[in-house]
DNA sequence: ATTTCAAAACTGGTTAACCAGTTTTACAGT
DNA sequence: ACTGTAAAACTGGTTAACCAGTTTTGAAAT
């Protein structure tokens, strides 16, 4: 028997049919939620695949809150109801990879409202954290060097301040894929930077004085070459 | 030699130590982004730990864009500079559990987003399933029976039509969560879900029209109760 | 008919051997 | 010394056997 490495789609599209699969298990098998799938051994061997690639398509279900494993006990369907299983596992499937104008919108969300949020709520070790990400910035673009990690630092600190730990988790997956475009690209040149520094101490000062609207107003400006250049890729 | 089964926990920790040793990788032997990192085998071997704990650790930091692994060659650290790598690594190991109230927060911001994007960018076969998943909801609020899932679905439907797939991602991990506490704290009763249908055709028709302000403004009423509700816990 | 309880079957997780590409190595030919 | 190339070493991925808890089972005891 030949045995052949699968590319990473084709990978995909096994994990997907499986997906498939425990979702007509659920529709066409009264499989309810709150009910024991069937063991790994056994789905693996209903679908002609690896247990391994069964495993990997059942800790994505599990991601995304609609499967529960127990160690030594069995894999549970979540008890969030059979039609919002459906409706989910339909939208899973779909998912397309992010394009970098979905990542750019959804960060200026995210960041205008964690910066007000840490206003509200900033501690003063968060201070302290913002303050120091603030000050590596600075150093690196006066010294006339590439900023762009400490940027986002900056950034991931506000975000961390905010005392929203899902906002928080938000960020940081769609941190290393922003960095890897602003450098793609050359989002940020010399001149924004040194402008940058600029908008950072506003940002960080209306922060200091816990004034939320303030802090939102100078994370927009800060934004607004972002903006601009995000809507005339 | 006695084994143990490891509690979710525990296994976290495992995980959390690997990540370690591989952010120590990275900061004492030289291990530049683009760099290979050792082999599964080499780690496994060197944190005395097993090969499968190395590769889900391995997994998790892929997950966030740290890490790429490429089938029969290695794997390799993002190049997004040690600098964003450090501050991220750091970020991660302190992630916790997001409370209800982060993850409400975050849905309502998302949503009032999302639905502005779909009056703005909605196809007709957005229109369609975003009506059908209205009429579901409909039907089973007027039968007295309870209707969270159809809710949710509603509103995944608009965050489809927003054409922004990373909320629309974002919106699928948070809503399983969000079901299973509706249910648990009985959120949404039964006088609550007849208000719910008329407000649900007040964003349905703003979206047909294209009316974002409108949406974003209907939106925002809808989850009056649900603000709230969040802010009394 | 009901309860007890030990043995058997079954579970997700772990391990180690194996697979087939990839990369490095080292020697033969010039 | 340099180049070409084939073999060896190494890679992430896959497989199958194994581990120790969990669950089911079924006969013995009541």
């Amino acid at each position: 028997m030949k045995l052949e490495v699968l590319t990473k789609n084709e990978n995909q599209e096994v994990q997907n049919s499986i997906i498939k699969g425990i979702r007509d298990l659920i529709n066409y098998k009264n499989l309810e939620p709150g009910d024991k799938l069937p063991s790994e051994r056994m789905l693996s061997e209903k679908f002609k695949v690896s247990r391994s690639n069964v495993r990997e398509a059942i800790q994505k279900l599990e991601f995304y809150g609609l499967l529960k494993s127990r160690p030594q006990s069995g894999t549970f369907v979540a008890n969030i109801g059979v039609i919002a299983l459906n409706g989910m596992i339909e939208d899973i499937l779909r998912l397309e990879e992010p394009d970098f104008k979905s990542l750019v919108e959804t960060r200026i969300l995210l960041e205008l409202k964690t910066v007000r949020l840490a206003a509200l709520r900033r501690t003063e070790e968060d201070l302290e954290q913002i303050k120091e990400a603030l000050n590596a910035y600075e150093k690196k673009v006066i010294n006339g060097e590439d900023a762009v990690q400490e940027d986002l630092l900056f950034h991931l600190a506000i975000a961390k301040a905010s005392g929203n730990s899902t906002m928080n988790t938000f960020m940081l997956i769609i941190t290393p894929e922003i960095i890897t475009n602003f450098e793609k690209y050359h989002v940020c040149d010399k001149g924004l930077a040194q402008e940058g520094i600029k908008e950072h101490q506003k940002i960080f000062d209306a922060i200091l004085k816990q004034d939320p609207k303030l802090a939102k107003e100078k994370m927009k400006a800060h934004f607004k070459a972002l903006y601009q250049y995000c809507y005339n890729i």
